[in-house]
This record gives C-alpha cells, structure tokens and sequence, in this order.
DNA sequence: TCATTACTGAACACTATGTTCGACAAAAGA
DNA sequence: TCTTTTGTCGAACATAGTGTTCAGTAATGA
C-alpha cells in the first residue's frame, strides 16, 4: 500500500467549493448557479475545479454526501448517548424531521427544484436500501403478502419524502414532533394492510439487528404501537 | 367579440411540433432533445418555433395538456357508456393505471428523468385540486380529523403518482389492476386513519356529484369496502 | 533544498439558446 | 380576382455557458 499523505491544499479546495455551492444553493436555487458562479465565490481557478469534479452535479451529490455523514454521525451520537441510558429507543423519522428542520433553508433550496429530482432519486435509494432488507425478513414467515415487499418498501419511502417535501414546500407549518406522527398515521395501518397480518413488536426488534448506522433499528419502532385494527 | 378564424397553418405547424417532440422523447429522452431537433424533425423554421413557444418546456406542458385533453375525453365517453348501462362506477384509478399503461413509452421517457419534475408537478397539482375540494366536504362534519386534510390529500396524490412511477420504471410488472388493487390496500386504510373515522359508502357518493370531468365522482369509489379497521 | 503536486487563469473550441430581419408564400377578406 | 394580412422560412447574430488545454506559479512533503 502506497498510502500518500493527502496534500492539505486538496481538502480546503475542496471545501471552499462545496460551501460556495450550498450558498448559492441557497441564494438563488441549484439550476441558476454557473461554474462560473462558484469560481468567483469559491476563489478558485476553472481548471482546479474540473480537476476535482466532472461538472456541477458530481460536485452537488459529492457535497450531499457530506451531509449525509454528518446527519448520521448525529444518529451514531444519539444513539450511543441513550444506549448508555436506559432507553436505547431512538425515532429515527423524528430525526429525519428534525434534521431537515434545522438544514430547512438548504433542503428547501433543493427540494424544491429540478435539482431535487437528483437528490430526492439519492435520497430514495439511501431509504430504500435501508428498509428493503429487513422488511422482507419480516414477509418471509407468513405466506406471500397481498402487496410486493419491494412495492410497498417503495410507498413507504416515498411517502416520507414526499410529506418531508410538503413541509417545506409549506414554510414547516408544524412541529417535526407532528409530521413524525401525521406519518405514523398515515403509513402504519398501510404496512399493516401490506403484510395481511399484524406485525408483533419483537418481530421489528428481532429483526433491525446491527445495521450499518444502527439507525436502522429505530426505524422500525415507528410502527409499533399503532392502534388502529385490532389485533385479529 | 372580435373573434378571428384562426389561420389553417398555426394549427398544423402546432401539431407538427408537437408530434416531433413526443417521439424525440420516446428516441433519446427529453433531456436530450434540443429545439434544433424538434425543427429538422418537424421541418418547421427556428423563428417559427419561438413564434409560438417561449421554450422547450412550454411546448413540453402544451403537449401535456393536449395529452390530458385526450385522457379527459375518454372518460367521458366510458362515464356516458356506463351511464346507459346499469352501472355507473367507474374506478377512474384503474382507468390512470391503464391510460398509462397503454402511453407507457411515452410517459416512461418523461416520468423518470428531470423532465419528469415539471409533468409529475403538474399532474400533482391537477389530481390535488381535483381532490381536496370533496375531501374537505367529508372531514367538515366530524370534529377535526388527526391528520390535516391538505396534508392527507398531497399524501395520496403523491402515493399515487410514485405507484405509477414505480410501475413504469419496473416495466409494468403487474397488471393495472393489480396496481390499482394495491393502491387501494395502502392507502384506503391511511385514509380512515387520517380521518379518524370509518367514512360510509354514502358519503362519498353525496359528496362527488358532477365535477368537471365527471371523473372525481369515481375517485372515490375506490376507497369503499376496505376491510381493515372495522367500525367503532 | 528540491522534486512533486496542486492551483491559476487566459485562451480556446464547442454547443445550445433565443432574437432579428428581409424575403416569400399562403390564407382571408373584399 | 386582387389586396392585405398573417405565418413561415432560414441565415446571421448576439449571448451564455461548458469543458479542455497548457504554460506558469506557488505550496507541500520529504
């Protein structure tokens, strides 16, 4: 392994240009900042740039993804936080939520536009990968569900984005502590329905396991405690 | 009323544009079409083409609505059939389903790239209008339902259109009336919930009445008979 | 100190957009 | 039929942005 150490000119560059990007992001939406733009902000040469990035979308995702670590990184220090207490329980939607609250100005600069498009397809993937797994573990004992795992995984997660849209979209209307239970309740009893069965709390703590991020298991508990149809 | 006769030509140039434009769509995505294309395609002058859009997204949303037009016309027809005939529900989701199904070529090459952001956003706001007026007349009666109106109908607009998404990106895997099954099971029970009550059959039948299209009567019909819940 | 690596910025080729205008043809109106 | 109006053509042009190249310069790590 011929491990070079990283010339430190290389991370700053890289930094100035992403935080260039999330300004203008902000100041005049994705599809109206220029190259052109973030040079001038970032102080940066044209060559430098396209020495690090393709072009301005390969910079975007490159800088979401920084945003992605850190949310999670976030998730890691809560959750190792309450593990040292006593409730290890976590509500990652909540997180979600609250998360996107705080980076409101950003997101909504995002979400809304054409732009969004990318990121929502990047964000949808992240969801989707993250729920897919242990869902089907949970559809495997009962007989086949009356709607497809990856069908409903799919709803699922586009559901999220889309009431997390709408929030922004509306200024955030309500609380994060709200839309978390606006929707616990519009999904819950749709999984529900989607399984053909009641699923027993155990089943989601069983399954959620270690998960990469370990955010995964929280995510389940989520659908515990909806009390709508009663248990046949 | 100084009302013209329209001259013969604009409506062919129009139609000419028009047709150059959806197989563009359908040969190489919307993205990558450019107005120099539509032009040597529709042998029409550059010039010409500005006389009567701004952009290519404006003959993009006029071909849009010529296409809506289209669905809108076939609804009518199977409404006034069945009107004559002993039953008059029609599942105007299936009929989505299937309108889709037949233009899938189509509406796969705009609905999943960035195009696909301008047609879902209208489509979003078209079916939303289309629904939260008869909603709100439902949720007027009760106390406040736990899930704001606004909130529940972008929900099931959203869930729809992403189903639809879903299906044309998985090459229609399912038939329209599986999705359209599947569609009733994960949201008809999200929508009792969001109510906070079970909503009679009769109710929505009072409330649909004669709407534009015809077609919101039917919208509803959809969401009776889910079986999940049983009535407090 | 020195070789290496990264950044600079100007010049360039390229692609696409949207406008302008004079000439022409087709339709409408009388 | 003749005249006027209107729509179309297409070349030329201004504009704007993209992505590449390269010689020169500065910072870095060893």
């Amino acid at each position: 392994m011929k491990e070079k150490k990283e010339d430190r000119r290389v991370g700053r560059t890289r930094r100035l240009m992403h935080e260039a990007l999330m300004t203008l992001i902000v100041e005049k939406g994705y599809e109206d900042v220029t190259v052109q733009d973030i040079l001038d902000r970032a102080d940066v040469g044209r060559s430098t740039f396209y020495a690090h990035y393709r072009d301005k979308d390969e910079l975007l995702l490159s800088s979401f993804e920084l945003l992605r670590t850190l949310f999670e990184q976030q998730q890691q220090a809560l959750f190792a936080a309450r593990r040292t207490g006593t409730d290890p329980e976590v509500n990652i939607i909540l997180e979600l939520f609250r998360h996107t609250g705080e980076h409101h100005k950003l997101y909504k600069a995002i979400a809304g536009k054409q732009s969004g498009e990318m990121i929502m397809k990047y964000l949808h993937r992240y969801l989707y990968t993250m729920l897919i797994g242990p869902l089907t573990e949970i559809t495997r004992n009962p007989k086949s569900p009356p709607v497809p795992i990856e069908v409903t995984t799919h709803h699922l997660v586009s559901s999220l984005l889309s009431l997390m849209t709408w929030w922004l979209d509306n200024n955030m209307p309500y609380s994060a502590e709200k839309m978390d239970e606006i929707f616990r309740i519009l999904t819950a009893p749709a999984i529900e329905a989607a399984f053909g069965r009641k699923v027993k709390k155990a089943e989601y703590d069983n399954i959620a396991g270690e998960h990469p991020a370990g955010s995964v298991k929280v995510f389940y508990s989520l659908f515990i405690d909806s009390d709508c149809c009663p248990e046949k």
